[in-house]
DNA sequence: GCCATCTATTTGCCTAGACATAAGATCGGC
DNA sequence: GCCGATCTTATGTCTAGGCAAATAGATGGC
């Protein structure tokens, strides 16, 4: 056999798990270190759970779980019957937290402060139906906001609530609450779409963001529906320079 | 009892899991389904393992499964002794596959072509070694590159390899295969890290990207290392308008 | 009233064994 | 030699039971 794992059979307690530490974790990382410390190249097969839990003496279910874990981490490829091998290309996906806005200023140290700028209802102008999937403009509630770190400000909220299916939204107070925090505990949703990308500032936006017209801004938009019915999208618009940023 | 599931024990056979669906799933699903349709608000508190394993008539472990997985996804929040219930802010994080930039432009159902621009062997550049963590600078070798969808550019890779820790990069011709397909098969690496910002078009990138100077563009950075030792920077600029998306 | 300790409960993890399912491997029949 | 039917094997999931660890809440001493 190639390879040998660490911990013999004697060292741990005869039923229970026990030993301070979970044996599970212990697989996970062992396996993790050979393949990214390159002894297990991408392509190869390891051994089988049984195998592994001859190994460290312990039951298939624990090795079942590291190895699921790592695959579903995207480490590990496994098919019944074919074994499971080093993922080809791994690093297939990255986790990104997205905070509340109010979280992410108060993580930087800095005291959060929220202003509203602009509310009104409208008709859903053409762009958000298209955006939304709506067939014909619905009546909608626009408010646009503001969010400081400390002085400076942080990020633009373009936020749009469909007033069919949230009509409450109407008697809210936003002067105080951020719409991003209220709608939280006001209405669940089933399916959102998240999208990232540049944009550059127009008047408006230079003029909130203390920035230039024409600077590029990192934005992030959402679309939440509750069920096949549009909820809520927003743009949130960063000030310049904002970075999201994952490390692992 | 406020609730009440759906299959009752009958149902099921008298040992194995059987019944043409993995049950731990079942859970999942109607709990995530409670959640997201607001029969479970954000603080709900759920009922033990031990109750709804007897109500779905199966194993604590099956219940413990479902209930475990939905926290990871961040939908639940679980204590030991208290219990568990559903988080107060749902949506904690988004996941986002991280193509290779073939499949990305294959998935678009253009074909993908590759171009190297630029190759050069110097020392790493002051900005270089501050974010790799390098405290004196190094022999690297930088590479740009352009990849085509269709006829359209598509990306530009300004890529820099470390070649303390990766000498052979110097002797591979990366006319033809892109360094980051290569590295891959090339490298394990222990640590990543990467973010997305949005920067600005100048005169070479708009030339590149056939966008004007000063456009704003989506980017992502991306720095790995192998055990403290920096392996590479790729700074990705996308070509104009593009977006980084996902939906769940 | 307040603080430290004890207890009960809940999740976390494990074992040992079982059946289910997918899919590679092998063997026959032609 | 080719193709389908069968065998074999590795993973996927479940059961039933148990110990470990964290901690909310009760209890007791001062």
């Amino acid at each position: 056999m190639a390879f040998s794992y660490a911990p013999p059979k004697q060292d741990r307690r005869e039923a229970g798990q026990a030993m301070g530490q979970a044996t599970y974790r212990e697989i996970k990382d062992e396996v993790r270190d050979k393949v990214r410390g390159g002894v297990w190249r991408p392509g190869h097969e390891l051994p089988t759970e049984h195998e592994i839990a001859a190994q460290y003496g312990c039951a298939r279910a624990t090795v079942n779980r590291a190895l699921r874990e790592l695959a579903e981490e995207g480490l590990l490829e496994r098919k019944r019957k074919s074994g499971t091998r080093v993922r080809a290309s791994p690093l297939r996906q990255a986790r990104f937290d997205i905070p509340l806005v109010r979280g992410e200023i108060e993580a930087l140290g800095e005291p959060y402060r929220y202003r509203l700028l602009e509310r009104a209802e409208t008709q859903a102008p053409g762009w958000l139906c298209a955006r939304m999937g709506l067939a014909a403009p619905v009546q909608v509630l626009h408010l646009r906001c503001l969010h400081h770190a400390g002085d400076t400000p942080y990020q633009v909220e373009d936020r749009w609530i469909n007033l069919v299916t949230l009509p409450r939204a109407r008697d809210v107070d936003f002067t105080k609450l951020g719409p991003n925090e209220w709608l939280i505990g006001a209405i669940p949703f089933t399916d959102v779409d998240i999208s990232f990308s540049a944009t550059a500032a127009d008047a408006r936006l230079a003029q909130e963001l203390s920035c230039a017209v024409g600077d590029p801004l990192f934005q992030g938009e959402r679309s939440t529906w509750l069920e096949a019915a549009p909820v809520t999208y927003v743009r949130m618009v960063f000030r310049r320079g904002h970075r999201m940023t994952t490390r692992y």
